[in-house]
DNA sequence: TAACAATATCAACATATATTGATTTATCGA
DNA sequence: TCGATAAATCAATATATGTTGATATTGTTA
């Protein structure tokens, strides 16, 4: 029960929803090209990141002093019948911005 | 978006998992044979079976006075998942116990 | 119509969750 | 080792949601 309600509740938020299906569409992402295309500040996506992550939707893959999120694979059955039904949501996703701040970014 | 927020946001709440599993469980309630079987107050059910309904959940029979609550059918595909992720969730059911106050609940 | 029963809704309160700005931690390069 | 940068965490606040007891609504029956 606590891994489904756990599950669920990272479902729960149209900011996660938005956040995972972007990283779905565009895959690895870094926090700042996050903060740079869905302009929200670094605390809140590092927060909603963490829950996507300790649901099972993301994985992190750490590079010095970069953190790149990606959809974690293979998803089990419950969380990729989820992630179909968000890739059909009608959602309008923001243009991807790599953060130019640095080259390693554009991995 | 609104609509799977709507969706995700009924399962996510223990005793909306614990409802809609005795209730597909058991077949067709009243809302006092849930009152018996789950020893919860009035209240506290109308509001959940009102979530799970508009949820696309459940469907209500009116019968006079009483209400009878059951699984909708044919339920689309997100919600079907959703609903055999929780048949297979390790829940001890309590007893189904009948309102024994009358006996047209004994349908 | 009046009394009653089942259910729904409301109001008050408690708890959980999201947002923000500030702080901390970890890593890299000079 | 000392800044500088990316990311994580914290503290304060605001908003959303669940629980309860009281009240309203709806339908039944005398």
């Amino acid at each position: 029960m606590d891994i489904f309600l756990q599950t669920v509740s990272a479902l729960n938020d149209e900011t996660r929803v938005l956040l995972l299906r972007f990283i779905d569409a565009n895959g690895e992402c870094c926090v700042c090209d996050l903060q740079n295309s869905l302009e929200m500040i670094q605390s809140r996506l590092s927060r909603h990141l963490k829950i996507l992550k300790d649901a099972g939707f993301l994985k992190v893959q750490r590079k010095g002093t970069w953190a790149y999120y990606s959809v974690r694979t293979p998803l089990d059955r419950f969380r990729l019948e989820a992630l179909e039904e968000i890739r059909h949501l009608d959602i309008t996703l923001p243009e991807f911005k790599n953060c130019n701040t640095n080259k390693e970014c554009e991995v």
